[in-house]
DNA sequence: CTGAAAGCGCTTACAG
DNA sequence: CTGAAAGCGCTTACAG
């Protein structure tokens, strides 16, 4: 027993300081207004002041109906698993929802090839899963199925697999669309040969946005390159090579804002005049990128949004059993810029 | 009584399955090898896989040594609470290092204003708390009086604050020794003015940043102006206005690197040479602007370690009964660009 | 409107 | 090495 649970008031020293019983205390907290008089109440809120009492969600969980907390555990290669201005804001607006609501939000990163030997898997503390899982699609659907195999209500966002009879709600943004806004976007203007430029790592939503785009363009790009998008000069190497061997694109499109942003100064750099000769576009907007100039178009991603739908819809799910919507897509916005 | 709940399956479930008491389980789970037997534990390891047992962590906490999850609660005027890089950064070096250690972490941003009726000051869910706090000094203030009231271990990030005799640790880096490099090394360089730009938000490590560069100095800068730093434009009508009435000064420092790239964008449009006629140097490297050209002079954050450091000493003190250390500062390093 | 009893799923403390 | 009993601090279900 150490000095903090030594010290902690209980619902009982609460009861006896306020001269009633303890099932009284509980209905004061619990706001079971019908129940308690208000004597009785005023008594009760004045002793839990005099005494700082905090209700132990321990005991609450144990005997009520279970943890009010929501998992949100980030898949990732990386230790910085909210690095990503994307991950960070929809962590943001996950926790909002939950907090208003009075629930609380657990949150995690682990490696890929940590989870089987995580916490996660070992305990149960948490009454639903929300999970964000990169990696290559084998990897990740190992993943996948062993959260679906806790048997806890579980939010997948930016992926994309089967929910029949699975108690599962996908969460993600409408990438496909958006590629295609950038494919009609070039294709109006005119654009023949695009060189559309993707990360190493194999995601989704990234896949979405490429398909999205040959659908816009109404074939596929003239060139596709995988690069390390962290790695700024990798980037504009792999850029370098393609046009010595190719020529010059007409457009360039970054399947992120970090691509786009190096391929964008590394054209600048070589002299090539930005948005004349070749266009540049990228995808989900980052604040920091947004200050660069000239301006890059590229489109919004609703993070924080879809943050927020996934605790609305999780709770709402706990509520009633089930998940009413299974695939919730929000749309990213075409954001002009000075570069396409 | 719901869904999960009925089908979830207890240590008694196991012990049955297992043939064994369900204290043999208890200590299996809790890997007491000393009290069981090869045999016994396999079985119930056994049994653990079939029944796809996880312990319920709220049953445990509550005989148990308490939660054994730790709060991160930042309180911010802003919703999106993790957009600065620096507190994503400590977020996840915070997490990781609990995680490692078997405890969770429970996330949370709040408004200063809804502090007082959060769920936080209501229940008791964790062991301890951390906190990373923004506002003025006096918000600020009654903040961190509100959250050592809750007589819970505390980590304060970024803060001065007397930790006499208060079951209380601060965990930040050198902002002062930061800020005395940046004078240092505009002195050693000859610049006569320098013009500090800060956020308007009063922030102790910003002050702490400002008195170093002073320091550094030898002396107070030209000029200081507050910017509202989340507004690229503002910055850059500010730092024009200033010249306007002041003309070009040496050194233009910003208090972070949002507000040096805006300025070093700004005196680039305006056909300022840079560093040659005005030197930019920023603080706190933020990845997105290292991407910029020209690189950027600044201070690198150990913002991730920072996390960690808090977590590891939080982890301590829980076990040993008080904080070893109160005051841990990390250094900040110079990073050397092409603007300073 | 108020309260005494039972129980949630574990762990602690102790007996064999 | 294994197990039966008691208890953590609440809430549920019920009696008055």
């Amino acid at each position: 027993m150490n000095a903090e649970r030594q010290g902690r008031a209980t619902i009982k020293d609460v009861a006896r300081e306020a001269g009633v019983s303890p099932m009284t205390v509980s209905n004061v907290i619990n706001n079971k207004t019908q129940f308690v008089g208000a004597a009785a109440r005023a008594r009760v809120e004045a002793a839990i002041q005099r005494l700082g009492y905090r209700r132990q969600e321990s005991a609450r969980n144990l005997r009520g109906a279970g943890p009010r907390s929501i998992g949100m555990v980030i898949v990732d290669e990386s230790p910085a698993f909210l690095a990503n201005f994307f991950t960070a804001q929809l962590v943001a607006g996950l926790a909002n929802v939950l907090n208003r609501a009075d629930w609380t939000l657990t949150l995690s990163g682990v490696h890929p090839q940590a989870l089987a030997n995580s916490g996660l898997m070992r305990s149960y503390d948490v009454g639903g899963l929300c999970a964000m899982v990169s990696g290559p699609r084998e990897a990740r659907a190992e993943v996948v199925d062993r959260l679906c195999g806790l048997g806890q209500p579980l939010v997948l966002f930016q992926e994309r697999v089967p929910t029949d009879g699975r108690d599962l709600c996908l969460v993600r943004q409408d990438d496909e669309a958006g590629g295609r806004r950038v494919g009609e976007h070039l294709a109006r203007l005119g654009v023949r040969s695009v060189l559309a430029m993707l990360p190493h790592q194999s995601w989704p939503a990234i896949e979405n946005r490429l398909a999205g785009l040959e659908a816009g363009l109404g074939g596929p790009p003239a060139g596709t390159i995988r690069v390390d998008h962290d790695d700024f000069s990798a980037v504009q190497e792999a850029l370098g090579a393609w046009i010595a061997a190719h020529g010059l694109p007409g457009a360039v499109w970054g399947a992120n804002d970090q691509i786009a942003s190096a391929a964008l100064l590394h054209l600048l750099d070589r002299g090539v005049a930005v948005p004349d000769v070749v266009r540049v576009v990228g995808f989900n907007d980052f604040p920091a990128h947004r200050h660069a100039r000239p301006r890059l178009t590229t489109l919004a991603s609703p993070a924080y949004e879809l943050g927020e739908r996934a605790g609305e819809t999780m709770l709402k799910r706990l509520e009633t059993g089930r998940f009413e919507e299974q695939d919730i897509c929000l749309p990213v916005a075409f954001l002009p810029g000075e570069t396409g």
